[in-house]
DNA sequence: TTCACATATTCAAATAATATAATATATGAG
DNA sequence: CTCATATATTATATTATTTGAATATGTGAA
């Protein structure tokens, strides 16, 4: 049990911002998905567009997902390796 | 992206208890070290005992950990095996 | 029983996370 | 340029988490 502070605090902070429902449907749709625009998730979250998109900066970040601007729309995709794992480890398979 | 409220939020409760660095330092430690009781932990922590406590009553209410009477001390050991892949997964090996 | 030790619980204060309305910015069309 | 649309940011009220001192409980020894 050693010291190693600041390994901690980091794995703590990814897994804080992946700890939040919303998020954890965000990430787990993304992965379905490939990747998605803001306002297609903001309709299937039925939340304000002012939280999903607090949300999604949230995970952006940290390095979780990744966007790319394409027109008018942000399309988001998932870009941690780790995450990805962790979400198929506690939220079943695809 | 569906709508398994129910799921999210218990995987968000799990995670949530795992996300915070003092926790993830005692789940880490009790991995390497197989089990361990309170005050030992509280040592390595240099926490108030009853912080190392709560924490600990934390991890247990979820199933996370469990715990063993021996005479005065309670022992602990990691319950969950999801969890146990998590934190290798985040945390490295052992 | 009484005592010492290990652990758990309660309470209060400090801090952090969350949600949403309002506002700001970026892009493309006309 | 102006407008409409998509997304981001700010401000703030609400709620949840964290902490540690104080107190309580459980156990074994004498």
């Amino acid at each position: 049990m050693d010291n190693n502070f600041k390994s901690y605090n980091q794995a703590a902070e990814t897994l804080k911002a992946i700890a939040h429902p919303v998020r954890l449907c965000i990430i787990k749709g993304l992965l379905e998905k490939g990747c998605c625009n803001v306002s297609y998730m903001q309709e299937c979250l039925d939340l304000p567009q002012s939280t999903v998109s607090q949300h999604l900066q949230r995970l952006r970040s940290l390095g979780i997902v990744e966007t790319e601007r394409k027109g008018l729309e942000v399309i988001y995709s998932v870009k941690d390796e780790k995450v990805k794992q962790l979400i198929t480890l506690f939220l079943g398979e695809k």
